[in-house]
DNA sequence: GAGCACTGC
């Protein structure tokens, strides 16, 4: 894939003696045109429609042996591209020749489609044949007439006989044409299959090799997903809907089969059914709510005293009831001399007593040794156990901090930074900022006396920028390293790297029980050390079978819970927002239905978008006899911890996100989670005394049907923004750089692709000047490309808030559930033609005049924390504007310029319409507008997004509009004009590649 | 006509 380092000197050489030119871009230029071209005509060609060598004089031959010389890596693709070209074109053929068959359908029917097309020209049929019947003799002539010319009076399509008939020769014709769509895809292959024999051989493994990675990514992309989906609830009952209607249809069959009938059609017939069944079961629903009230009644009257053990089973139906069976124990740590948890007394007494009471502190000085004899230490360590805030007090203690240096302590999150460096700033009796500080983005707050730093992992990782070596750190501590957060990951391999040659720089690994052997061995064979932590046991119970409905089962074990055991709080893991709403609500009901006969229940949604007053609400202590519950996303297994949580209800389930590199498209779906964070939520159980934790699934499932650790961040996301940064620390090598867990080739390749493009790295794959400038920024590089761009506009202000607002993830509309309506219009009124990202500009325009408002927030249905946000944000990338020399300057509403400057950084990002709605513009991807965007019900021509997101359909989020001669102007060397031109479209609009097309 | 878990720079 490289190009020869001496290609680029040849070129210039060339061009200095042939053409007197010494320009280097030229001859970058030339290369990378000449990579992508298929033949020596299409090169000349090019070159031509874009002007950059006069090519009547010597250039001409200078082209010819520049392209002979030039490695073609796009040989591979391009043949085989214009023979799917060609197999579609041919697909294109048959499809009008079906279009004559099916005259009434449009032209996306594909074969797998046209069965129910049978079904709706039965329809129609039946219809004409009612009519028929009702109507006199001399009108059915004119009806045959009418449905003839409907056929569009092919003769091949004679109406024929009989119902049957008729069906057969329809069925006679589809086989046709999958026949001949088998023939074209033969076709390809064939092409194909010739294209590869033309290649040179080491082209060609290198393609063998490619196109065996992506079969297998796309395999087992194909089979994974079904199986992750099975498991989601919705898929679950949709099936089991698809499985009710196809009892359904073969019960008709048989029915079919009896019915002497002909009157009835089969689809009628099966309406009909369908209709009965929907009409029993409505009575059998009716009926059971009868049933209930009944027993409702009924049990109000129960005496107080048979309140006892078996209450539940008197409040809970008994098929209601889940059945759980006691498997196994969550060992707490065993720790006879600690008295349980500090109290507040023992706090105020002494907080050096509260140190000594650590499970740390009796390993002090064998951990010190450690330290001392290895460079690299694998701390293993619960949470609780005291690492995170003594160890580095210890380092410090033991004069690693002096001569200037440093210890920095990496966590995942901002806030665990902040409050870790507080207390231990209390400990050590300082001020927090002096000797102990935290670095998170927006806020420093260190000075030159910190020698002990809490950072977020992120921060280190930009320091690399700054210092490579780490060269005024003495100890590097990675905290929590479990997570396996990118920023962890990346930071792995770059301590790696720096703990080489930098042999006095202790390196220090910290993580709960998980993975330590991986992590030993990642640092050639690093010892352990293992410190207990403090736990009470958890009991862990699991379903004698699985359940089926899991919100349902969850509600039902909540109450349960409730009436039988023991006071303490209850902790539900669900999957997000939509689901915690119903699951509220759900519980709510019940205990209102229940009243007074089960004690008070306190239900609270915990979930990252939740206004923060709402989210405060599960920090207030419990009034006494209530129990609350809280039911939370993910957040609640580490992000925060809730006091006096006794129960854990596991249903096993969590949203992933991932990332497919071949379409550059994220998605976000329900799968189960893995063993490690079940473990963890079972964790939480047992913080403040025993608890217990129900998992809604069998402990076979958690044996067999889990995987043991989540899959790693780094192996499920985009990577623009790693390459980036890792190229600018001089790491060129991405496919060798020592990951603990290497991200997919595909992956790395596309960030480097999309770079590329971008102009941040040349054809070598050497960093330019504008990739260094972007890799200052810290936002995703078509972001940074985008307000580089601004500078030539003259509009970085309005592009400066545009980033800011898309940085903040689209949780600007706050759209609460019963004022749906309203939230909606307000969202309306901020529209402006153009796009989504002027509304985004408009919203926060409005917001800034607002003075920073949080009233106007509110009364515009806009998320104040998003906002506050954004603005954060924006300050920070106006404070780095001047590094990156872009001047501030506004376009003082020429909002053309605004559009300008975005497609400068999301021209790998468009979209076309064509007849069968949009489609991406490199990869042909057919997509749609997200129905929340402004321009949903406008359908432009030329489309620019931010992001494609796989929901119920692929969309796009964050769509502007913009017109295709934009893209030549901002990417000239990514688009060709050819291109960009609309074949179906009638009235052409001016257009360069059109122009410049005629004119060639 | 959808429906976004959680982080981080």
């Amino acid at each position: 894939m490289a190009t020869p380092a001496g290609l680029e000197r040849w070129v210039q050489d060339e061009l200095h003696s042939v053409l007197g030119l010494s320009e280097r871009h030229v001859a970058q230029f030339l290369i990378g045109t000449a990579q992508r071209c298929v033949s020596a005509e299409e090169f000349v060609q090019r070159l031509r429609d874009t002007d950059t060598l006069d090519l009547s004089g010597p250039a001409c031959d200078f082209a010819l042996r520049l392209w002979n010389k030039v490695p073609r890596k796009a040989v591979v693709e391009k043949p085989a591209r214009a023979a799917e070209r060609e197999a579609r074109a041919l697909l294109e053929k048959n499809r009008s020749y079906k279009l004559l068959v099916d005259s009434e359908e449009s032209s996306e029917e594909t074969v797998g489609r046209a069965g129910s097309n049978l079904q709706k020209k039965h329809k129609k049929r039946k219809h004409l044949r009612k009519k028929r019947q009702e109507e006199e003799e001399d009108e059915e002539e004119e009806v045959s007439e009418r449905g003839k010319r409907k056929r569009g009076g092919s003769k091949q399509t004679e109406k024929p006989e009989s119902e049957d008939e008729w069906e057969r020769t329809e069925r006679e014709r589809l086989q046709d044409l999958e026949e001949r769509d088998a023939f074209a895809e033969r076709v390809r292959q064939r092409d194909k299959d010739r294209t590869r024999n033309v290649l040179e051989r080491s082209d060609k493994k290198a393609y063998e090799e490619a196109q065996k990675r992506l079969r297998m990514a796309e395999e087992d992309r194909k089979a994974m997903v079904p199986e992750l989906r099975k498991k989601s609830r919705r898929e679950y009952l949709a099936k089991r809907e698809r499985e009710k209607l196809e009892d359904l249809e073969a019960e008709l069959a048989d029915e079919e089969f009896l019915f002497g009938d002909v009157e009835l059609s089969r689809h009628e017939r099966r309406e009909l059914k369908y209709k009965r069944r929907v009409r029993d079961l409505a009575r059998e629903y009716r009926a059971a709510g009868e049933q209930e009230k009944l027993e409702a009644t009924n049990r109000y009257h129960m005496p107080e005293e048979t309140r006892g053990q078996p209450k539940y089973q008197l409040v809970l139906e008994e098929e209601e009831t889940i059945e759980f069976v006691r498997a196994t124990q969550l060992q707490g740590d065993e720790e006879p001399s600690a008295p349980s948890l500090p109290t507040q007394a023992q706090q105020k007494e002494s907080i050096q007593a509260v140190r000594r009471s650590l499970p740390v502190f009796p390993f002090r000085e064998e951990l010190l040794a450690a330290i001392a004899n290895h460079q690299v230490l694998i701390i293993e360590g619960e949470t609780g156990s005291g690492k995170t805030t003594q160890i580095p007090q210890y380092l410090f203690e033991e004069g690693y901090t002096k001569k200037g240096m440093k210890i920095a302590c990496t966590q995942p999150r901002r806030v665990a930074a902040m409050s870790v460096a507080a207390r231990v700033a209390r400990e050590m009796g300082v001020k927090l900022g002096n000797e102990v500080g935290y670095s998170i983005r927006f806020e420093d707050c260190t000075s030159e006396r910190t020698v002990l730093r809490y950072m977020t992992d992120g921060m280190l990782l930009r320091e690399f920028l700054s210092e490579p070596d780490l060269a005024s750190y003495s100890v590097v501590m990675v905290d929590e390293a479990h997570e396996r957060t990118l920023h962890t990951d990346i930071l792995f391999g770059l301590i790696k790297d720096v703990a080489r040659f930098r042999p006095e720089l202790k390196v220090l690994v910290a993580s709960a029980t998980l993975d330590t052997a991986r992590f030993s061995t990642f640092f050639d064979d690093a010892p352990v050390f293992r410190i207990p932590g403090r736990r009470f046991p958890v009991d862990i119970f699991y379903t004698k079978a699985p359940e089926a409905d899991y919100l349902e089962a969850c509600v039902v074990s909540v109450l349960q819970i409730h009436v039988t055991q023991p006071p303490g709080d209850i902790l539900v893991f669900l999957t997000g927002q939509e689901e915690i709403e119903a699951a509220c609500e759900m519980l709510q009901d019940r205990c209102r239905r229940l009243g007074s006969k089960i004690r008070e229940l306190l239900v609270l949604p915990i979930y990252a978008n939740l206004p923060s007053d709402m989210q405060a609400r599960i920090f207030q202590s419990t009034p006494p006899g209530a129990r609350k519950v809280v039911v939370a996303t993910n957040i609640a297994e580490t992000s925060l911890t809730i006091e006096g949580i006794i129960y854990v209800l596991d249903p096993g389930f969590c949203k992933q996100k991932s990332y497919n590199p071949r379409t550059g498209m994220e998605s976000l779906t329900v799968t189960p989670c893995s063993k490690a964070s079940a473990n963890q939520r079972a964790g939480r159980a047992g913080r403040v005394a025993a608890g217990k934790c129900f998992r809604l699934y069998t402990a076979w499932a958690y044996q067999h049907e889990l995987e043991e650790t989540t899959v790693p961040e780094i192996q499920r996301t985009s990577l623009g923004n790693v390459v980036l940064l890792l190229k600018s620390l001089g790491i060129h090598d991405l496919m060798h750089f020592d990951f603990l867990d290497p991200p997919p080739y595909e992956t790395l390749l596309l960030a480097l692709e999309q770079l590329y493009a971008l102009g941040a790295l040349n054809h070598l794959g050497e960093l330019t000047t504008s990739g260094r400038k972007m890799a200052e920024l810290p936002v995703d590089p078509m972001l940074s490309k985008m307000i580089l761009a601004s500078e030539k506009y003259s509009c970085s202000e309005e592009i400066l808030t545009v980033a800011a607002m898309l940085s903040v993830n689209n949780s600007i509309f706050y759209r609460p559930k019963d004022k749906v309506v309203h939230a909606d219009n307000a969202r309306v009124n901020f529209f402006l033609p153009g796009g989504d990202h002027l509304v985004l500009l408009n919203v926060y325009t409005q917001w800034a005049e607002s003075g920073y408002s949080s009233q106007w927030c509110y009364e515009n249905f806009v998320q104040f924390r998003s906002m506050r946000r954004a603005r954060d944000v924006r300050e920070q990338l106006e404070g780095l504007l001047e590094r990156v020399e872009v001047g501030l300057s506004s376009c003082q509403g020429d909002y053309i310029r605004v559009r300008k400057a975005i497609t400068a950084g999301y021209f790998y990002h468009t979209a076309r319409l064509t007849r069968s709605g949009y489609r991406t513009v490199k990869q042909q991807q057919t997509v749609f507008i997200h129905p929340n965007s402004s321009l949903f019900e406008e359908q432009p021509r030329w489309l620019l997004y931010h992001e494609l997101v796989l929901t119920t359909k692929e969309f796009m989020r964050q769509v502007l509009e913009i017109e295709s001669s934009w893209l030549l102007e901002v990417a000239p060397h990514y688009y060709k004009a050819k291109e960009l031109e609309d074949p179906h479209a009638k009235k052409m609009p001016k257009k360069i590649g059109k122009t410049r097309e005629e004119l060639g």
